[in-house]
DNA sequence: AGTGTTCCTGCAAGTATTCGCAAAAAGTCG
DNA sequence: CGACTTTTTGCGAATACTTGCAGGAACACT
């Protein structure tokens, strides 16, 4: 099985046209089995756990890679860390509230609609992977 | 007019519940002053330029605060530092197109109503104060 | 396997951003 | 104007993130 997933994460990253390297492998490896979201120090940690090693700036270069080739989200809640989850090239958009702090999914359709307004009204092909959006959620909107 | 400003300012800053200080006034000027987006640093930079003394990490954390307030927007492209607009409150929102670099504005209507149709299906009350979106603007589009 | 090209990584700085704490300023009330 | 309470600020670290460069690894081709 961890074949697989390496099999699989090897050819999502040829498609993205990028070399299939150990620290990437590691660093997708450790995201894919965390739940939620994991800062990079976190992803550091998962490899060193693993018995591996990969230096500090190679994992922020590796993170940012594939958050541009959408293999990865990266969020920035009010946190000072950056966190980071697998989404394997689906969309993946949060909604996240400011009062208790809870994120939770929002449907691509709207989003989906959203970029299609956005493409008629301005010419421009969002390419909205991943939002995060504030606000207050429905049980902290009620008190 | 610079008293205008400055009173504006301080008005604006007690209805948001903070205090009038030097601080916030002196940065609040310089981003009043400048167009388009200032890091930290030009912030910084700015504030001495007036002959003015404020340290690094009163900037910072007068930037996050104001942005907290909704008086400033703060935006991260893909650069190494995160800059900031004035906004004073009003929504303001970007395409910004991974292409060329270029960023124009995207009209608040559609967020709006992307807005009234999260809280319809999920009940959650965006507050998009500020989004930037990526993807490729309608010039490069054509390319 | 051997060679060449291009991409990646480690290392060692460098820059950007945050934090804890004690002193100073802002707002409040009498 | 004081005295008092609460928020801000500066300073000095600490932490988070980025970059330049030279060696090492991936891939394509033979």
């Amino acid at each position: 099985m961890a074949e697989l997933h390496e099999h699989n994460t090897a050819t999502l990253l040829r498609s993205a046209g990028r070399r299939v390297t150990n620290a990437r492998l590691q660093v997708a490896h450790v995201l894919q089995h965390s739940r939620g979201h994991l800062s990079a120090s976190g992803v550091l940690a998962g490899v060193r756990q693993a018995d591996g090693h990969i230096d500090q700036s190679t994992v922020y270069r590796v993170l940012a890679d594939l958050r541009d080739t959408g293999l990865v989200a990266e969020s920035r809640f009010g946190n000072s860390e950056a966190t980071y989850e697998w989404i394997a090239g689906d969309d993946h958009h949060h909604l996240h509230c400011v009062e208790c702090g809870e994120t939770t999914q929002l449907s691509s359709d709207l989003v989906d609609r959203f970029d299609g307004a956005v493409l008629e009204q301005h010419g421009f092909r969002a390419e909205n992977r991943h939002m995060v959006i504030n606000g207050v959620c429905e049980r902290c909107s009620v008190e």
